[in-house]
DNA sequence: GCGTTGACCCAAA
DNA sequence: ATTTGGGCCAACG
């Protein structure tokens, strides 16, 4: 774990746009450190205060515990709705500027990408 | 060093 | 739908 690194975490996640969410993942990957969720969690835990750590959740649609309330009202404020305390990932997960991760289950919310 | 503890993830049962 | 077990790895005592 270097300063890079989690710069580049602070970077995904300064760049997911609102009214889209990513999960731990995801943001892990996108940052170039695939397989290491936890990490970006313990970073959003610490120096997170100033990023929009709402837009980042658990890969299945629900929120970390303790900040599930606080979480879900903000996406609400968004536009991104949950159902049951979950947030349903089809609809709203942010993709690559290239769409890279594109697919028709996981439709691109960015109009210049063809296949969404 | 070693064991624990997490804003996690996934395949298998 | 849940639970289980394994993998991940930086901080902390």
């Amino acid at each position: 774990m270097d300063h890079d690194s989690w710069e580049r975490v602070r970077e995904v996640v300064a760049a997911i746009p609102a009214g889209s969410v990513l999960a731990y993942g995801d943001v892990a990957a996108q940052a170039g450190l695939p397989g290491r969720a936890r990490l970006v969690g313990r970073i959003l835990a610490e120096d997170g205060h100033d990023l929009p750590w709402h837009r980042v959740l658990r890969a299945d649609g629900t929120p970390a515990p303790h900040i599930a309330t606080e979480q879900l009202t903000r996406l609400r404020v968004e536009g991104v709705l949950a159902h049951n305390g979950r947030i349903p990932m089809r609809r709203y997960r942010s993709l690559d500027a290239d769409c890279g991760n594109c697919s028709p289950e996981n439709p691109s919310l960015y109009p210049e990408c063809g296949r969404g």
